[in-house]
DNA sequence: ATTGACTCCGTAGTAAGGTACAGAATTAAG
DNA sequence: CTTAATTCTGTACCTTACTACGGAGTCAAT
């Protein structure tokens, strides 16, 4: 049995917009049609969408999820998987650096902040006012 | 003296466009004009700029840069500089703690797949597809 | 048969932070 | 004086991942 745009939707809990968004942008097939044009699609579509979901939970974009699924699909190697995984690990890791960075620098400037008195010859001002870079 | 907006994305290192982008956005005045319509900045809009680029390094959005160069500008309370800062502390952790989320999960799956063999049964793939979320 | 819900397509708008023109005017250098 | 470089305004475009809308056609229930 084949389901509704809607039915879809809701069984993914995501937006029928969002499907036709994935369709367009080539991570969701173009399903079969019914004689009116709307579309028709089989139930196990919902696991794809699913799919979906979980990968950008685990930070991947869009277009690396199309990589994804063109290996599920196409029956790829599983060292273009792990690959691909390898690379998403190491920028989530340089973007942790990243942000840990700015933490070190904000925290100890917020802790050198009284938080008393007006803002002129605050801490955090100065540093940001101040010559050379943190 | 004053300098044209060319001079001053050179001493700030930025682009002109920048600057005109800011100066929409509210984060750098309307500059006095020479009597063509030419911009003509004090030489210390340099320092204005620079508190921008340092306070993006820090994480702070333009927005957020805003209100740092108001409370600077009109003499604000230092109470008000912690607060933001200490609320940028927080978003800068939950961010980290998202990321780092991601990175433990996507690290297990990693390393138990073999990166052998076809993509059928590759553990990443196979998370991916089934029910239940990490 | 009629009403209301659903779906179609294409386009436009959102956030964030810029970047890139085009065409005209001005300024600086030789 | 002429040419090249700079600046002006306004608008459009970029990325990512959607979300919203308008107007028309279709499907389901009464």
């Amino acid at each position: 049995m084949s389901i509704s745009i809607g039915q879809l939707a809701k069984n993914a809990d995501t937006g029928i917009e969002t499907i036709r968004f994935y369709e367009r942008r080539g991570l969701m097939p173009d399903p079969p049609r019914a004689p009116s044009g709307y579309r028709r699609y089989p139930e196990h579509f919902t696991n794809r969408l699913r799919f979906i979901q979980r990968a950008k939970k685990l930070g991947f974009t869009l277009d690396e999820i199309i990589t994804l699924l063109q290996l599920q699909d196409g029956g790829g190697k599983r060292a273009e998987v792990k690959t691909v995984a390898k690379e998403k690990l190491l920028e989530i890791d340089e973007r942790i650096d990243g942000l840990q960075r700015m933490r070190v620098t904000l925290a100890e400037l917020e802790s050198q902040c009284s938080g008393r008195g007006k803002v002129k010859g605050c801490p955090i001002i100065e540093a940001l006012s101040a010559d050379g870079d943190f």
